[in-house]
DNA sequence: GCCTGTTTGTCAACACTGTTGACAAACAGA
DNA sequence: TCTGTTTGTCAACAGTGTTGACAAACAGGC
């Protein structure tokens, strides 16, 4: 029934997720992928409603590759941060699909497959359902929004990484001690390091809080 | 010298704010601004060099509604708490402005007014200068991610953002409790409440770990 | 085998977006 | 008065998502 399709919604996803990987998200629009699968742009308009469908299915796409299996000795804690720090990785790959997935869970396999992760380890750490809520909601927008602010800035090559964050220090270095005390006190501190290991650190003070929660210390 | 300028930097700011808070800010467009403003929309470009340059500047405008006064009797972190909740809401009404502000810091007035006021706080808790960057690090990041991932829903209506909130767990509650039995267990308690109320429990939990790390308890 | 209906890709077009370069109006200073 | 600079206007370019009309190509019923 009906002519024979060329096309198919897995074949274009996969072929969205492989323009994502090597020109980078703002490579994703109708045309270029259309020239990259040999169709035509509104082709894919047969197989998604719209090109935010396609995104979000990309994202999930990405997903994939976080691996949330609990290693023999490791602890929920343990556990949990990997998979944070893992799922941290993969969306500072995909700026604006990081604020999608978790803005408007996709209800697509990997997304439920990295939740039902968390809310077994948070469970197993021995914390009330309401508890287990709350901390996976914080790990979440802890986690994701990080990514989301992060990307703009992960994208860069590293040396001009390291330039931009030279200068926001100084930035706050060079203001005025007296309207200022405490930036110019603290400014050698700020940005130092990576954004992964300010990530983590602020993960670990979550994870403080959390820990705290439980019923069995 | 010159022409007379019937524009100005502060007039054109304040013409995209307003705008920015009646239609949105999918509305702050050249074109839109240009007729709201009564002129060409590339005549914007004389004062700003690219509309990012303008964005940034109204983001930061939108950061004057924070208040970081200390109030007289509450400690470092009810003001934090403050700050932050604070700076969330006006954030919220921000989309993208939100992940702009703090990824690239726009060195304006009220962004180091914030972190300043936020800075000041920590060291005031009693935390090394490591800490109070780490903290700051931590805060921002909760903060503003929240933020960036809550704003979409943000601007729907509340009734179809409760429907949207209900449609996630039932989702949840609907999984095969063979394959994701944590999800089934916890998912009456997932989303509940508001976005708000879920960032400051958040929120909460991370101060509790900020709070151990002081020398003073 | 032929007609019909459905699917699916193509094409042209619409309504947007940011941005640039040429041009002209209007002033300040020499 | 002449010159130079600023500043707004205009047309245009290269993009973007998306829609509607059209045609090719098949499956099933007669």
């Amino acid at each position: 029934m009906g002519r024979p399709a060329s096309l198919s919604r897995g074949g274009i996803i996969a072929a969205a997720a492989r323009l994502v990987r090597e020109h980078g998200v703002e490579a994703l629009t109708a045309r270029r992928l259309g020239d990259a699968l040999g169709c035509d742009p509104t082709a894919l308009y047969r197989h998604f409603v719209t090109m935010g469908d396609l995104e979000r299915e990309v994202g999930d796409r990405f997903l994939g590759a976080v691996d949330v299996r609990a290693h023999a000795d490791d602890d929920w804690r343990k556990t949990v941060r990997r998979i944070c720090v893992k799922l941290r990785r993969v969306q500072l790959r995909q700026p604006r699909l990081a604020a999608l997935v978790s803005a408007a869970p996709t209800r697509l396999a990997n997304e439920k497959r990295i939740t039902e992760a968390l809310l077994r380890e948070l469970d197993r750490a021995g914390l009330s359902s309401e508890q287990v809520a709350t901390g996976y909601h914080a790990l979440i927008e802890l986690t994701v929004g990080s990514a989301a602010i992060d990307a703009p800035l992960a994208s860069l090559p590293a040396a001009e990484r390291r330039r931009t964050y030279n200068e926001w220090r100084r930035e706050y270095a060079g203001l005025s001690p007296a309207e200022a005390p405490a930036s110019v006190a603290i400014a050698d501190h700020l940005y130092l390091g990576s954004a992964d290991s300010r990530f983590e650190a602020a993960l670990d003070l979550l994870l403080d809080g959390i820990s705290l929660q439980r019923r069995v210390h």
